[in-house]
DNA sequence: CTGAAAGCGCTTACAG
DNA sequence: CTGAAAGCGCTTACAG
């Protein structure tokens, strides 16, 4: 149990308001009678109480901007459901959030709707923000203008956010290799990679971390293409099917991003169901169908739930009383197998919903 | 924003110590003006708010009391950071704890230990309980006098609690015949279980969920004998060494609980290392060398830290405005690889430790 | 049985 | 530059 603020007042002689003033960097402030009073906090340790921040803040009230790009695309349904937890828990704080989202990416729609928000009249803002030199541009102004930002999903190469929530693309492509690898139990083993797009780093870094990996530990595991299907499930199962023709012995695939759907099917109209090896990423009801099937070897989730739930506490602590996130807060690679799929029973909030 | 205290006493025409004594249930209130303050409550959806709520528990402060079997268990490592951490968070709504420990299980320490806690005030209990009749009745008495009760990491048949919060012990089993299943790819994979205790139910679980996945997907493997090491490594390591001499020919071994360093070192000792497949369970130190070394395949990890965080958070939340938790609040079966172990970046807070 | 007051820890106008 | 008061939403003695 920590003082109180009542009594570092009673301790330095002054009122509370003048502690205030001191702890929270307010103006009009006798400057020896702020470090007086510092001298004291230290010594006592003060450490400013929730319970009693939260209350007042019930008088200002708190609304957070979220853009993301989550229409049509399934994997934010569950970062939908950690928003809406955390925005409900924080609710009787005084926390609100407004959100617009937009489908695929577009540099000038992102723009757009960040200056929505703003002229709307958040005090911090949450997004998945594209790697570009007009995004980076205004997150120097929301910086000038002192409004927080917190990246999640996707991180910003330059630019400054307080801090991002989402997959390390390097480690997930890592522990894919880990899987496949495993799989291979050593032996020689065609691997296919389809990949979304070469000009999304995440994509790319996806590849790059199980190259690292199969160099290293699984040498006898031989890709013999990379392929791009821009997330888009007929291209990924046209090109899934020519492969299938043109690599007849292929053991494996390697699916860094969308098209997932695309290419199982395109698996299984070929007889290939159940006799290639296929690992993915993230969790949408087709995946777990196909995961189910036993089509899918493994996915590889990154918990979007958190993505949705993290940035929006995380934001709301810093602004409550300064806490300071780290820098990254990295999601966990979890691997999904067919039996994860046969739990029967309610489980805790962060795990995958059902269906 | 939901609605006051404060309005529902104006709009009911009474004071706020009235519309409090109407809510709560609390006595001496006429039952005609109790009904009408609560269906004024009902139309206008109040709920009490936490931060009000929060506030004013400092004056009474909340202990919960801690009874867990962790000395000399490193399990238990990540549970106490999740505990730490809870009680961080909570510690300036008034919340404190009090924590025994005992090292294995012994029904008398545990009564033992919980009577203490009683006597020392407690006003909720968590803890990891032993499924015996002597606990059952405890837990009768313990709800009799109106506290309430979690327990974590396993559970207990018979007897009320609030809620449970740990790993479903058949499931677990199935994630890992799961993995075994695949790493055999559907050819012949004699192995090996190596159990902490037959007396043991959640032991005994993870053997029979491991069967149903393995005589359903996966007939190929072929388990030749299921062996007990107490949970101890010497005894692991013996009766490994024994095995291997008797099946030189195994391919797989499944470590239902304890003594895994013990079996590691046989095997390697063996010269099995990296040539025989082993699935473990948890996250230990060392445990996460042997995974590093490729000694170990795979353990499948049940979130340790959250079953420390959540029980604490869960409780508070219950004895805060009553919000009850689900029945069971399953963590999930994480399964990790040596590549898990690559990752060089900070993390959240539900993530296996470093170290 | 009901109300008015005080308090939990903080912040925010308003006086001086 | 400093203090006294009021308020955020709730609960808890204390009067009546």
């Amino acid at each position: 149990m920590s003082v109180s603020i009542r009594e570092i007042a009673k301790m330095a002689g002054v009122s509370r308001g003048t502690v205030d003033r001191a702890l929270n960097d307010r103006p009009g402030i006798n400057p020896d009678l702020k470090a007086r009073i510092l001298k004291i906090a230290r010594d006592v340790d003060y450490r400013s109480n929730r319970a009693g921040l939260m209350l007042g803040l019930r008088k200002k009230l708190l609304c957070f901007g979220i853009q993301m790009p989550s229409e049509g695309n399934d994997f934010f349904i569950d970062v939908r459901r950690g928003i809406r937890e955390a925005v409900h828990e924080l609710a009787d704080f005084g926390l609100s959030v407004k959100i617009l989202t937009m489908k695929g990416f577009s540099v000038e729609k992102q723009l757009d709707q960040i200056r929505q928000l703003l002229d709307e009249g958040i005090q911090g803002l949450i997004f998945v923000p594209i790697d570009h030199p007009k995004i980076t541009a205004l997150l120097d102004e929301l910086q000038e203008k002192q409004i927080p930002v917190m990246t999640f999903n996707n991180d910003i190469e330059h630019g400054c956010r307080l801090s991002y929530v989402g997959n390390d693309y390097i480690a997930s492509g890592q522990t894919a290799a880990g899987l496949i690898g495993l799989l291979s139990d050593g032996k020689p083993l065609k691997t296919l990679i389809m990949t979304g797009s070469v000009q999304v780093l995440g994509h790319n870094q996806r590849i790059s971390g199980f190259h690292q990996v199969i160099k290293k530990y699984y040498p006898s595991v031989e890709i013999v293409d990379v392929l791009e299907c821009q997330d888009d499930d007929q291209t990924a199962g046209e090109k899934v099917s020519e492969a299938l023709e043109r690599w007849p012995h292929l053991q494996a695939i390697y699916l860094t991003a969308g098209g997932v759907a695309g290419a199982c099917e395109a698996i299984r109209r070929k007889g290939y169901a159940g006799k290639i090896k296929v690992v993915s990423f993230d969790l949408t009801a087709r995946t777990q169908a196909f995961l189910k099937e036993g089509l899918i070897t493994a996915t590889i989730e990154q918990e979007p739930y958190q993505q949705g739930y993290r940035p929006v506490k995380l934001l709301f602590d810093y602004l409550l009383d300064g806490t300071k996130p780290p820098q990254r807060c990295l999601t966990h690679n979890r691997i999904l197998i067919r039996e994860h799929m046969l739990i029967s029973d309610t489980i805790g909030t962060d795990v995958p919903s059902k269906e």
